[in-house]
DNA sequence: GTGAAAGCGCTAACAG
DNA sequence: CTGTTAGCGCTTTCAC
């Protein structure tokens, strides 16, 4: 006997039992079940029938293996908890749901090690496709990609050079435009605030656009401060206390995630500043789950799930596209800034 | 010619191509690339060369129907925008991560129907286990979970009738628990803001519960509000401005999730109600991201990331187990309730 | 230490 | 409309 999987406790319908219970052959099974070429409606309903008393369930190896057809597109994130990454999973399942393709979702945090492996695990099934976040992957992991023989989009950022297809914003651009903003709302003394994490590839280039903008309006950052570990309310807080207790007189603090800046914006509050005129503050996102909080945070919208839409349409058309797709993160002035 | 995956580029490499390149049978590579059996050190190295030299990346499809054993673990969830499914997702990753198993998550966007399509999807790629959250199925959806003949884990609860394994937490026990402690805090006129969903059986659960926990003190609720959509903080916000005008004399507000009890602590700090003396409020799960306002709300942790672990060690350890793991929610007071 | 043969459960292709 | 045949790429088993 041949091995069998320890957690077979009972033996699985075949296709040869359905077919054997309703007299017919496994062809007329197979067709029946995938609602392929003409059956009769006698035979059809014999089909069923059998299949549902027997409690038959697909075996999608084998059929995959035989069709060379895999339904799945692969997903690989950094990360779950962070909530931008639901939000573009939310856009991807929306239109794969109107197709015969299933999201299989894939983790790397943060760790472009770890992102090889899941996208090599992921190829390994050979899926319809391939959705990965980011432009940065090892040597290793891009050649893979390249060489999938199947549609392969980036998603979230456009700055830099992508192995085939590519749907985001630029974040160089945004962090730009945001430092126009500040520039233009006559602030001066301006602050960032944002992790350290040099593999946060996306917030360095918004820091880097961000001094670009300054620069052009003649202006540089007056201090920085950078935090360890996981963005949210407490991170910000403690982040807008270190850096204005040091630089007492900034007038504007920019921060990598509205996560932060909300906490922040707590401190600042609580401290008697007065919001927007002595000091302003901006975030990046437009998370919606801030909706509802006393101040809405000044923000960029970074069209997460606009993005996941896109993505999964490059991949539902079937296509070996390299085409990019540059989306534009739009300025939310909330409450947070002066007006212009 | 047999018929190509129309997103089938370039050919993949097989086992025999690695098998040529390094002069060798298949059986050789497969057992070098499996790690199984003995191969000499000389032959290994080589079938290793080729295999990278040429990309070979195994076809999993074939491999797990020629072993019947797929590594895979199916994962069902609701969603993936509440926030409490990556917490659990987290847990399961942190215990899977360690075995050679790999989750694979699927959601059924609280629909039964849609859940019931989303377990047959998965066990029809035959994994090594099923996770589902919940009690509530179809009943083919439970048919199925019994006859998988994998270990199966219903999460999140305990009030009811798992198909085999449960782990979770008794969520008429947390409503419970928590009417006692409003009770024994001394506020008297209660309302309850929740979902108006009937689909959420957890909440309404604990709704159930704290009903009964009111009335062993004598309580009843003063008042209901309820919605439909999403949680968030303006959702929380406008429920408590809702029943507050309905019912101005409430001196406590317990909501369904810590998201609207957030908002509703923001509507009543703004209508300077005084926290809480003049009016208590408590939420549940205990979601981190909340650290840092101003003030902590009260709470009942749901042990989501345990519950997540738990259920992966059950999955993981291969038994057909029906064992039910109780875990202990825990009440945090935070500083929206008065000293007991 | 290595290879040859058989077959996992299903579907493509073709025949009737 | 239905059946037969071959084979997907890999692993198991058994032989050497």
């Amino acid at each position: 006997m041949r091995g069998r999987n320890p957690f077979d406790g009972k033996p699985q319908m075949t296709l040869r039992d359905v077919a054997e219970a309703a007299g017919v052959s496994e062809m007329t099974v197979s067709r029946v079940l995938r609602q392929r070429g003409d059956v009769s409606e006698k035979t059809r309903e014999r089909v069923f029938a059998a299949a549902r008393q027997l409690g038959y369930v697909p075996n999608k190896i084998a059929g995959a293996l035989a069709s060379n057809r895999v339904n799945l597109v692969g997903v690989v994130i950094p990360s779950l908890s962070n909530m931008v990454f639901p939000d573009v999973l939310g856009g991807i399942g929306e239109v794969l749901g109107e197709t015969s393709l299933q999201p299989v979702i894939g983790t790397s945090r943060y760790d472009p090690e770890q992102e090889e492996k899941v996208i090599y695990e992921m190829l390994s099934w050979r899926p319809s496709g391939l959705i990965v976040s980011g432009l940065e992957h090892t040597d290793a992991a891009r050649a893979m990609m390249a060489n999938a023989g199947i549609p392969v989009v980036e998603v979230m950022d456009v700055d830099g050079e992508p192995v085939a297809a590519a749907v985001g914003i630029s974040h160089e651009a945004a962090g730009r435009a945001m430092a126009r903003e500040i520039a233009a709302r006559g602030y001066r003394r301006i602050g960032y605030l944002g992790s350290s994490s040099i593999a946060d590839h996306r917030a360095q280039k918004r820091l880097k656009g961000f001094r670009e903008g300054l620069a052009e309006a003649g202006l540089g950052l007056a201090d920085e401060c950078f935090y360890e570990g996981s963005s949210g309310f407490g991170t910000g807080r403690g982040m807008a206390e270190e850096i204005l207790t040091r630089t007492p007189d900034l007038d504007f603090l920019y921060f990598n995630t509205d996560m932060n800046a909300v906490g922040g914006l707590i401190y600042c509050l609580e401290k008697g500043y007065s919001i927007p005129d002595q000091i302003g503050l901006a975030g990046f996102n437009a998370f919606e789950v801030l909706d509802g909080l006393p101040m809405r945070i000044a923000t960029m919208d970074s069209k997460r799930h606009e993005i996941g839409r896109k993505a999964a349409e490059l991949i539902a058309s079937g296509e070996l596209t390299d085409e990019i797709v540059t989306l534009e993160p739009e300025f939310q002035p909330g409450d947070t800034v002066r007006d212009g």
